[in-house]
DNA sequence: AGAAAACCATACACTCGTGTACTTTTTCCA
DNA sequence: TGGAAAAAGTACACGAGTGTATGGTTTTCT
């Protein structure tokens, strides 16, 4: 509705929306959620975005220059979240890994988009070394994180870096197996149960 | 050394090694751990197996016929795999639990390429719908195997689930991140050592 | 030995995707 | 208002991959 209005300077309402660098980097983005990074094709793009190949070429030198802008994007989206998470965020040690857990498992849950993209991710990891070291530092920032938040409730520094590797790896490991859209499956009441069942009783001892 | 014998029947050595249908199976193999499943290309297999793609649409009858061959021929040794390990390997249920794990573990330290394989493997079920179900009924037996070995020696059939949820999927994300060549990473012993600080002193109670 | 089947090579038509040079249309602003 | 810069369209050359049709070799079996 409301189909012209084309001489407002803000407009651009669904006439001829020119399109930026981001709108192909969100558009890149879907693609490697649908279909995998080999679903990253400038002509699909092209083609959902309404547009040729010839818009694409002016935003980006090549294909390899979209597919790093996109992974860089997704790096610093995930060191600033991590940082967000570093801090408490709440007094009670045991409550504040409950919302890291929380968040972690999320996305699996509402952030779903997020979750295919990193299995896509690792899955060109597995052929592009660059993309490979980059998750591998993501991992052990990840594992930094829930080392520190672990430390806090675990007996010792050992038990700790046991337990925050046993739950971060089954939390990738859940982002790939038994994961359906239903899923009513054990992953978001089931593991802060086992913290409840097993490490705080070791604590109350 | 002796290079050539060429009227043995038995023979075929070096010269015209004849292709089979299970030596294209096992370039396939090679190739989707190498380069994912993306990087099965009858084009490619045919160089590396010395002949052209005429041989290839002898074998199969198309690229998705050979696709799905791999696949079937991956889940009977699955199906074949997981019966073994259903029967226990030792008296002592705790030690029948170990060696299933190792054996699960094994899949990411002597056997990488069948761990590769089923990562590329799980990167096309994200694509297709067919792929999907067969690993989903993959993990479901697997994790009925995994519960089986826990439900003996947990203290109820809750905790069973839980843990063995846990541990699977554990051992899934280990697959994917923190897995490096190298690996002096939290995998073979870590696993075992829990379950003596944590799950035996729970029966042992 | 010789026909039949198995196996492989060659050549062609086709699709899809990239990248580049060039032109056209918008937009903005002096 | 008119022109530069930004954004998008057009056209071409190219490569890589598939599938098919057809013919040429080996095996194998009798």
């Amino acid at each position: 509705m409301s189909p012209d209005a084309p001489n407002t300077q803000q407009a651009a309402r669904t006439a001829a929306p020119r399109l930026t660098r981001d709108a192909w980097l969100d558009a890149a983005f879907n693609a490697a959620v649908e279909h995998g990074f080999d679903g990253v094709r400038v002509l699909v793009l092209a083609d959902t975005l309404g547009v040729t190949r010839g818009s694409f070429y002016w935003h980006f030198k090549d294909h390899a220059d979209l597919v790093s802008a996109l992974l860089e994007r997704w790096h610093a989206n995930e060191a600033r979240s991590n940082q967000q998470m570093q801090q408490p965020s709440s007094p009670d040690p045991v409550e504040d890994l409950e919302i890291l857990l929380d968040a972690a498992l999320a996305h699996g849950g509402a952030d779903l988009g997020n979750m295919r993209f990193e299995l896509a991710l690792r899955s060109l990891g597995r052929r592009d070394a660059a993309v490979a070291a980059m998750l591998l530092e993501v991992d052990q920032a990840r594992m930094a994180l829930f080392v520190g938040k672990f430390v806090r409730i675990a007996p010792d520094a050992r038990t700790a870096t046991d337990l925050a590797s046993l739950f971060y790896l089954s939390i990738v490991g859940s982002f790939q197996a038994l994961s359906r859209p239903q899923a009513a499956h054990p992953t978001k009441q089931y593991l802060l149960e086992i913290i409840g069942r097993y490490l705080v009783k070791q604590q109350a001892k």
